[in-house]
DNA sequence: CACATTATGGTAACCGGTGTCAAAATTAGC
DNA sequence: GCTAATTTTGACACCGGTTACCATAATGTG
């Protein structure tokens, strides 16, 4: 035939030209077939199929993206908080990207940099991704929002809470789920209920304090403003918390820590007093990351969705991008629902 | 000027054809300046560089990619075994391409997957990325090499060891490492040490029991067999096995687990049978995660330089798209040097 | 000052796909 | 059986960069 005589060189991966060639029909019509155009009689869309499974062909993203004026990527921005996290924010990303034509570039950044927005805004502007998804803290940033949409590049913020319009955000209920842990912790006969902060600045601290006053004001009860104390979701801020919560005379009998880091720090400020977990005092945690289940006793803590909110952030940005599933869900959806892990370092029921 | 009435449309980036437009030149003169070529005048050079400002301008990668049959991106393949330690090692190749036109790419993948190898050939197929850096454990298998080979695409392989020729992999001394704290541990007088294996089939638990009776081989003793046991990398194991050698009656006074998450698991065990680190028994880890100094007592460790073998291992990827730094590196450089971190759990000195 | 050489810039074709629109092939209508 | 309506297909220009090759301007020489 004519085709095989006209490949140029046959290194390198075959090109549309070389299916068109062996098929014996023009470029367009095999473009037609890449992107199931109903326009095309059956005949032909075999004669195509045959000559991409017999050549291995693999479309090119980059002559894709070019023509369509479009970059096959998604990218994820985050301010490192704690890895396990972070990673379970990409499995739920990929579990959604799999199987498609799209790439996951991530780019870390540094909350305290200067330059943060400079960066970002080279990063975006070079790469031109489809979207990006903003992990929490950092999604919590207008500028880094307000740069995306002068980009006109899409974006899905997630966090503890709702931070934009429901199409444009993907949040856990932080609040609700405090409020019903420490509602059983009250349930349970505490009367004095430490409470950890996280750092001051954002928003899932606030909304796990206020889950925490929530249960008490719903129990009708008074928080003591000495019992909330500052700390900072490193595990340090809870060591030192802890033997400040622990020394007093009037111990709090659990403490409520706005993660599971701080819980650990707890947790060993309570041995460095001789005290034991759970007997002589409670703990509680947040997150659910393996820190929870590998200290001693493993932490009672909720269970933050991350997984679920990187796939259904994905779902959001990229629904069109994605394979049938992504149509039975509703993208007007912003809440995920945690739940809350029972283990020794506290009992609820 | 003619310049301007000829710009398409100002929505979307400024091209190439814009830049040339303002600056009164030719595209392959803009061109040139981009890949900065030496056959140009100052003057026209300065004016390009000033169109550029102007217009914001930067080059389109993925057009840029096309003509040069390129994709600007590294691929990194891992199999999950430790967040933190995964996000070291990004966090290592991260700085390498940062401020380049390089975008990073991950791929996570399922060790156990029976359709593993297809789904690392659709996804280098599809992406086709520069290179791809493999990360442990996968990186020991064999068929994934041979498939980047077949595929030719570059690929570097991190490991425990050296896993390839010196051009296509990055090493850390995990032998040498822990026969120097094993032989510390030895010359403070300890008889019975105890050892907690990786999981089999990988190299990285080998390389580190090999230091460990290098360490006893050095020192003229013999390994107590008994106290060679098997974990699996896991927290659980390492606190089945530490239940187990710590609650034999010649108990080992110092037990050295393959990292650190087993570790922990060991120090659970103490607790667990009354038993005080380092007291009554010492314990050492490695990798030095967040883990190791989040317990109680934090970690006696080897630090795992994850961070400088993500770099490395990227500068010997794609040295010639890095800054000028990269020019230094030594790419023959396999090994990158672990170190002690001595802390509470386990004395050295 | 004419001519050979070098520096510089421009033109056209191409990378591997896409959209537009018109031509060819099929089907339908009478 | 022939024309009209409808499908199916292809030619061509284009996406935003690149290189190969050629044309021109600037410089050096006899």
């Amino acid at each position: 035939m004519s085709g095989n005589d006209n490949n140029s060189r046959n290194q390198g991966a075959p090109t549309i030209n070389d299916v068109a060639a062996l098929a014996g029909v023009s470029k367009k019509t095999v473009s037609r077939y890449i992107n199931n155009s109903p326009l095309m009689s059956e005949a032909t869309r075999d004669k195509v199929s045959d000559a991409i499974k017999r050549l291995d062909y693999v479309p090119n993203p980059q002559a894709r993206g070019l023509a369509l004026r479009r970059n096959f990527m998604v990218a994820m921005l985050y301010d490192n908080p704690n890895a396990q996290t972070v990673l379970n924010f990409q499995k739920g990303v990929l579990s959604a990207i799999n199987d498609t034509e799209l790439a996951l570039v991530v780019r870390p950044v540094d909350r305290t940099s200067p330059k943060l927005l400079d960066e970002v805004e080279a990063f975006l502007t070079k790469q031109r991704p489809l979207g990006v998804l903003i992990l929490p803290p950092i999604s919590e940033r207008d500028d880094i929002v307000k740069l995306c949409q002068r980009l006109d590049i899409h974006y899905i913020r997630l966090g503890s809470t709702a931070l934009d319009e429901p199409a444009r955000c993907v949040a856990s209920n932080d609040r609700e789920i405090v409020r019903e842990m420490t509602a059983a912790l009250l349930a349970r006969g505490h009367k004095q209920v430490g409470f950890i902060r996280g750092p001051e600045g954002f928003r899932s601290p606030v909304e796990r304090e206020a889950g925490y006053r929530d249960a008490f004001e719903a129990a009708g009860l008074q928080v003591d403003p000495e019992l909330v104390v500052q700390g900072n979701y490193r595990f340090d801020s809870g060591y030192e918390q802890g033997l400040a919560l622990l020394g007093r005379d009037d111990r709090p009998s659990v403490i409520v820590a706005s993660n599971d880091e701080m819980a650990s720090g707890v947790l060993r400020s309570a041995v460095s007093l001789g005290l034991a977990v759970p007997n002589d005092v409670e703990v509680v945690g947040f997150d659910d990351t393996a820190t929870a289940s590998h200290v001693w006793p493993p932490l009672t803590t909720v269970h933050w969705p991350t997984q679920e909110m990187g796939r259904l952030a994905t779902t959001k940005l990229v629904p069109e991008y994605l394979g049938d599933w992504a149509k039975q869900i509703d993208l007007d959806q912003v809440v995920v629902t945690s739940h809350i892990v029972e283990r020794a370092s506290a009992k609820l029921g």
